[in-house]
DNA sequence: TTGAAAGCGCTACCAA
DNA sequence: TTGGTAGCGCTTTCAA
C-alpha cells in the first residue's frame, strides 16, 4: 500500500509537506496542495492510522467488555455508549466475554496491550480476581452493572435494591402475602443480592414478613420456567412472586399457568428490565424499567470525561427506574 | 509508560534481548531471562502493541458496521462472529452506523486507515455509493444480508425468497386465499423485495393469484400495528397476512384482535426471523427460523479465509432456513 | 547468546 | 512556504 513517500515522489515534494496537506495544515501554497492531491488520488494513498497513533501517542480507541451479546442490557447499551463514543470522535474495540471470568481479565490487559484511552466493562460479578486486573490496568476502567466503589473503581449501576424495596411493596400492595424470590447465582451481587435485600427490606418494614424463598437459576425463560414448576410444588401457599428478570418472570407465568392458576390474579408476578417479550405475553407483564440505553451513554460520559481530567468527578452513578403497571401484577 | 527501553536499561541487558524475552523467543539464557522478567515486573512494563503493529505491518483487527444493535439479528450475529474471529486470535472494531448510508461509507473508510484486515458490514441496502465504496476498500469487506455478489462483494445472505415463497405455500395450505404482505422500504432488497418476490411466485404457481397488497413501514411492532389496523379496512376480505418481520407480524396480530378477529383463526399471519417475541405473545406467531448467530459465523470464516488466501472461495453463501409451526398459521 | 542498527509510516521541530 | 531530520516503540538482520 503506498505511503506518505510515493506520494511525495510523484509530487515532486517532500514527505513533510504531503503531510501538511493530509492535515489541512495552514501554510501550503494552493498549486503545492493541488499537485500533491492529485498523486494522492492517483496512487490510492490511505493514511496509516496506527503509524499515527505511535507517533501521536494517541489511539482514540476505548474498549468495550461484554458478557454477551444477545441480551436487552448489553444491546440497548451498546447502541447508547456507541453513539457518545462516536461523536467523541472514537472508536469502539469490542470483546465479548462470553460470561467467562478469565477472559475478562485477558480482554483488560489486551486492551491496555493495544493502548486504549479507557475500558468500559459490563459486569455481572467483581471478585477479587477481577479488582485486581482493574487495579493493574494503566488506562482507567468503569464498570456497568455492579458496584466497584467500594474498591474506588467508578460505577454505573442500576438502582437493584430500590428496585427490590418497590416490587416487595408492589406485590403487598396488589394483595400478596406470600411472597418469594426467583434470582441467579449469588456471584451477581446487583442482580441476585441486591434486589432481594430491597424485597426482604420492604417486607420487613411493612409486614415484618420474609421471603417465602431465594430460588436461583440462569438469565432464560426456561430456567423461570423449570424452577417455578417444582417451586409451586413446595410453595403451594405463594401468590407473590418476584423474578430476578423478564425472561425469568415470563418462564414463571407459564409454569403458573399451566398449573391451572392465573398470573396476576392468583399468583402476582413482577419482573425487571422492561424486555419487550413483558409487553406481548399473555398476561402482560408489570416490571421495572432500566434505562439501559442511557446507562450506556452515561458510562462513556463517565469515562471520557475520566480520560480528559485524570480524576473521576463521580465514583459512583446510580440509574434510576420506572415502574411499568400492567397486568400481572 | 514504561518501554522498552528502560526494562533495558534496569535489567542491563540490550533492547533486543528484552524482546526476546517478551516474545519467548529461543536462545536467550535463562540468567538473563529472569533479570529481564524482574525488570519487567518491576517498572509494569506493557507491550505496545501499536508499535509492534507498525513494525509488523499487522493489525488482527476486523472491522465490524452494524446499522444498529438491538436488533435480534446483529445481537445474535455478533455473538457469533465475535468467537469465531476471538478464535482466530483477531479483534473486533465496531462501528454502530445507526441506519445511516454515510456513516457506512465514513465507517469503511476510517477501518481502512486503522488498517483492519477485513470488514464485516451488516446492510440494510446496497446503492450505488456504497458498491463504490466497497470497491475503494483495500481489504476485502464481506456483505451480511444483502446480495452484492452481482458486483462481485461475497455475501452472507438468508434464503428470503425461499422464505417468500414457502410463507405463500403454508398460507395458502393453512386456508387462506385472499393474502397480503407487510414489507419494510424498497431500498431492503432482501427483506421488502425478495420476500415479497417469493410469496408473488408461490402464489401464481399454485393458484394463479396474486397479493392483495405490498404495504410499507417500518421495523417495529408499532408499525405493524398501524398499517393493519388501515389495511383491514381497505381489505376486508383479508385472510391471510405475510409479514417481513416477527415484530411487525406482532404488531399486526394486535390491530387484528382489536377488530375482532382471531389471528390464526380468521386470519393467518405469518412473520419472520424467529424472534424470541413470537415465542411468547398470544396466539404464538408462526414464522421462519434464521441461524443469525451462524451467519455471523459464517461471515467471519470466509472473510477470514479471504484474508489469508487473497482470493474468494465463495462468493455468495444462502443460509437456509426452518419453518416454525405455531398458533398464528 | 547478545548487541547495534535499520526501519515500519508518520508528525513536528528547526532551518532555510 | 518548504525540506531535512529526529524519533514514536517495537522487531529483525547481521555481526560479534
Amino acid at each position: 500500500m503506498a505511503g506518505l513517500h510515493e506520494v511525495a515522489k510523484l509530487s515532486g515534494v517532500s514527505k513533510s509537506t504531503v503531510s501538511r496537506v493530509i492535515n489541512n495544515e495552514y501554510g501550503v501554497k494552493a498549486s503545492t496542495k493541488e499537485k500533491v492531491q492529485k498523486a494522492i488520488d492517483e496512487c490510492g494513498y490511505v493514511a496509516n492510522q496506527v503509524a499515527r497513533d505511535l507517533k501521536l501517542q494517541k489511539t482514540n480507541l476505548i474498549g468495550v467488555i461484554v458478557p454477551r451479546m444477545s441480551s436487552n442490557a448489553t444491546a440497548k447499551g451498546l447502541d447508547g455508549l456507541s453513539s457518545v463514543i462516536e461523536l467523541a470522535g472514537k472508536h469502539v474495540l469490542l470483546a465479548n466475554s462470553q460470561q467467562d471470568n478469565e477472559k475478562e481479565i485477558e480482554y483488560i490487559k489486551r486492551f491496555n496491550q493495544k493502548r486504549v484511552e479507557g475500558i468500559l466493562l459490563y459486569a455481572t460479578h467483581l471478585d477479587e480476581a477481577l479488582v485486581k486486573a482493574i487495579k493493574q490496568s494503566a488506562v482507567p476502567v468503569v464498570l456497568i452493572g455492579q458496584d466497584g466503589s467500594l474498591f474506588n473503581i467508578p460505577s454505573i449501576i442500576h438502582d437493584d435494591v430500590g428496585v427490590g424495596f418497590n416490587a416487595g411493596l408492589r406485590l403487598l400492595e396488589a394483595g400478596a402475602s406470600n411472597i418469594g424470590f426467583i434470582g441467579v447465582n449469588s456471584q451477581d451481587i446487583a442482580v441476585d443480592q441486591c434486589r432481594f435485600q430491597g424485597l426482604t427490606q420492604s417486607l420487613q418494614h411493612s409486614r415484618q414478613i420474609s421471603a417465602l424463598f431465594h430460588s436461583r437459576g440462569e438469565f432464560t425463560i426456561e430456567s423461570g420456567y423449570q424452577q417455578t414448576k417444582q417451586l409451586l410444588l413446595d410453595w403451594p401457599q405463594l401468590d407473590g412472586l418476584f423474578c430476578a428478570t423478564d425472561r425469568i418472570a415470563i418462564g414463571a407465568m407459564k409454569a403458573i399457568s399451566e398449573a391451572n392458576k392465573i398470573p396476576g390474579k392468583d399468583i402476582k408476578v413482577l419482573g425487571v428490565g422492561n424486555d419487550e417479550l413483558g409487553l406481548v405475553c399473555t398476561p402482560s407483564l408489570s416490571t421495572f424499567n432500566y434505562a439501559f440505553d442511557l446507562s450506556g451513554k452515561k458510562s462513556a460520559q463517565v469515562l471520557l470525561d475520566l480520560i480528559e481530567n485524570k480524576q473521576a468527578d463521580v465514583s459512583k452513578l446510580v440509574m434510576s427506574f420506572e415502574n411499568i403497571f400492567r397486568q400481572s401484577c
